[in-house]
DNA sequence: CTGAAAGCGCTTACAG
DNA sequence: CTGAAAGCGCTTACAG
């Protein structure tokens, strides 16, 4: 059933049809318009998204970009939050939402360049993989936790510097001198080096020495099968009454990791996370950390997004969402 | 930049390039294929897919139909991890992935024939949703999780009835005699329902009477600041040893009600979940439940249906994912 | 207000 | 082995 179709059971042409369909009402007369739409209605007639995309070199599909990660696209906690508040957007909006996981920038030309993708939501790519940035004039871009200095393209982003000073500065405050921070492989920048570097002023501030290779430690993947994973872990936390962890899943993980070795949390070692997944109030003890709104970011980063589509609008500023501490049971108040 | 522009800067016409783009390479000698590559090769030419779906009729679009749910699209990390399954397997086969969330069929059909989709993994939809399938004639189909008598599509599902029965007459063994089940809202037939069969005929086989307004409790949705929904859980819990809960993330959050309220797990109560979803085991305690292997489903799925789509084959059986008991420290041993 | 015609960028018989 | 031509189902100036 084509355009064609419908303008002969009506008795007027593809071009009136169209233009029914499109909204351009002016140019119909009122009886048209009835008369087609009935005929649609009745028929079911659906159009051609493949030819109009091809004539419109636009084509209402909104591309959005996730780095392939060990665990598995969707695995991550954090991510599946973020799709959320993307999805919902754009279905409200009538878009369409096309998903690949990527390893490098070339797969990405390839989809917007196939399907005249109207734009792009791409999250957690490391700068420095950023190729020449010219290649996407055309096609609108939104980041979401990109750090990198010459991006020209808005970037929707959290206070990580300051939730992660504000997590340190608690675990300081509820007195603990000798603290680390834990994360996963740190690139500069990024989201977990911005919150290093909040740890880092937190300390200073209080006028408590950072010592780089003692204070931080980076972990690949948590194993909780492989003995020198779990031994990193027990000596990085020998001499520390209290660790800021850089995200929610890895906290709870290396939770599991001390208590299965006889630690006994908040009481032994206190931890912080940050990000506040679903999941932080569900685990024992009760993670404190440091809370955003995930799916609000996924939110805004369509909205912003359909709106540089729409309005041809490319100055749309950077935002970040605020950060707050959520006080739960995984830190312990220590007597000085 | 187009295939009549690859064809004039070779010197030939947008026939021979198609075809060697399309490895039609008995149509064109070796030495125009040569060319015709390496122009497309320094030019970064990328067909477009609009214009070639528009011509075959079929876009290697696979699209993912999800239901709405109340918390939200991926906030269910059972439809996450199906989706990682599924994603994995369509990204490697050079698929594309378009995603949405519906109500109704209706949303469906449109997004079948706008973009020439060339087949469907349906998730979780209750049975008498289905519409008239002859709609669908044309398009291969594959369902996941759907219990519906005349279902002529392929359905990937798991032993729901098996597993149940095995979580149930595991909480028997361990001496109980008092147990009920807590679910969402039960449709028949569905995923539920068949669980709750299973959970029915563990207590018959053992002689065991059940009583289905004493023993089974629907819930729609936990709300931890409704003191109206934990009395209902208290109520229900009162009378009773252990409960089968028809999923982890259900069950999960059942413990925390229970445990604000003053139970001690398992020692006041055992509970056995469904699922064996990744957070299970990092609770406390540690849930028993039953496992499934929710990624090898999207991964089944997703394999069955490109067969389906290329093979023209639409003889593909069901297929049933098996489970298996996972005990961890959720149920107690009763003394008889 | 309505329609004829060209064109979007491909593929595919068909002729040579 | 190569090319001319028609066609996929739309939209969009343009003419009337």
């Amino acid at each position: 059933m084509t355009i064609r179709d419908i303008a002969n059971a009506v008795g007027v042409t593809p071009t009136t049809v169209s233009n029914v369909i499109n909204g351009n009402y002016k140019k119909v007369s009122q009886k048209t318009i009835d008369k087609v739409q009935k005929v649609i209605k009745e028929t079911g007639y659906i159009p051609n998204k493949n030819a109009r995309a091809l004539v419109k070199n636009s084509s209402k599909i909104i591309g959005v970009i996730f780095p392939k990660t060990i665990e598995g696209f969707m695995q991550n906690p954090f991510h599946s939050q973020i799709l959320t508040g993307i999805e919902k957007v754009i279905s409200a909006k009538e878009y369409y939402l096309m998903i690949k996981s990527i390893d490098t920038y070339e797969d990405m030309y390839q989809l917007m360049q196939n399907w005249s993708v109207d734009g792009f939501v791409i999250l957690s790519l490391i700068g420095y993989q950023l190729p020449k940035l010219e290649k996407f004039k055309d096609v609108p871009v939104v980041f979401i936790d990109t750090y990198y200095e010459e991006l020209k393209y808005i970037n929707i982003g959290s206070e990580d510097y300051e939730g992660e000073y504000n997590a340190a500065d608690y675990l300081l405050e509820m007195g603990h001198e000798s603290i680390g921070f834990i994360s996963y492989h740190i690139d500069y920048p990024s989201v977990i080096s911005m919150r290093l570097n909040g740890f880092k002023d937190a300390l200073k501030n209080k006028g408590i020495p950072f010592n780089h290779s003692n204070d931080v430690l980076e972990i690949e993947e948590i194993n909780f099968d492989d003995a020198e994973c779990s031994n990193r872990i027990l000596d990085f936390v020998k001499n520390k009454t209290g660790i800021c962890v850089s995200a929610d899943i890895l906290a709870i993980e290396i939770m599991e990791v001390l208590k299965d070795n006889g630690y006994s949390i908040p009481d032994d070692i206190s931890i912080i996370g940050f990000d506040n997944v679903y999941l932080s109030k569900l685990v024992n003890p009760k993670l404190t950390t440091i809370n955003q709104d995930i799916i609000e970011k996924g939110n805004i980063a369509a909205e912003k997004l359909i709106n540089m589509i729409e309005k041809k609008n490319n100055k749309e500023p950077n935002i970040k969402i605020p950060t707050n501490l959520v006080i739960r049971d995984s830190v312990k108040k220590i007597n000085q």
